[in-house]
DNA sequence: TCGACATATTTAGAAACTTCGATATATGAT
DNA sequence: ATCATATATCGAAGTTTCTAAATATGTCGA
């Protein structure tokens, strides 16, 4: 996973209401998203879209069962976000002046 | 630390260019902000935003010396959101349906 | 005090995000 | 086939975020 990944997973999380999808996809196991829904105070559709969002970058997985779809969360994937977290900023390459289109005074 | 610092941070890392800002700062261990800037493909305001963002949050502590103000980044608050990620998703408590101003069908 | 440098703030427009109502698609039941 | 249920998509309004130009603030040195 490289950062542009990695950073699209922090994004997805950091919104209080997917957050907390994800907390209660993961208490439960798996949920529809009927039964997701129930929780979200908001509308069918806004749930929908943040459901597709997250599992978009793969911290849900989808698992159709007739007409309904059951949504679990990739702990492994969440694990390797927490874990890659500190280790690419720690160890990111040191990186020398960049593009010059810009406004700053050199020292 | 609640879900909503821990949020907060994770949206202040979810971009780009304060992601990068972060990595190079941890990578020199301090830097000034003109030479933060200097690896920026944006304006100085821009960049002086982002930095703000970052260290409202407290994932960058700035140390002022004569004209310049150093950043740095703060580890422990940075392994502390890592360590956090998956244990406030895992353990979650379960919640029962929420607020009734919602369009969804119960079943 | 004045001038130069470093950084912050204000302002404003563009772009992205969130949300919802309406509608569409898919699946199982009758 | 038709209908009801479950979920997705479309279109648009409202809000937030990003960005830069202009300007302000603060600090040092002369």
């Amino acid at each position: 996973m490289d950062d542009a990944q990695l950073i699209k997973v922090l994004k997805a999380l950091a919104h209080p209401q997917r957050f907390r999808m994800v907390q209660d996809i993961a208490a439960a196991g798996e949920l529809s998203c009927g039964q997701v829904g129930e929780t979200c105070p908001t509308s069918q559709p806004t749930t929908s879209h943040h459901m597709k969002i997250l599992s978009d970058v793969g911290l849900l997985r989808v698992r159709q069962d007739g007409k309904h779809r059951f949504l679990s969360v990739d702990r492994e994937l969440l694990d390797r976000v927490s874990a890659l977290l500190p280790i690419r900023i720690a160890s990111a390459p040191a990186r020398k002046p960049a593009a010059p289109p810009r406004r700053q005074r050199a020292r």
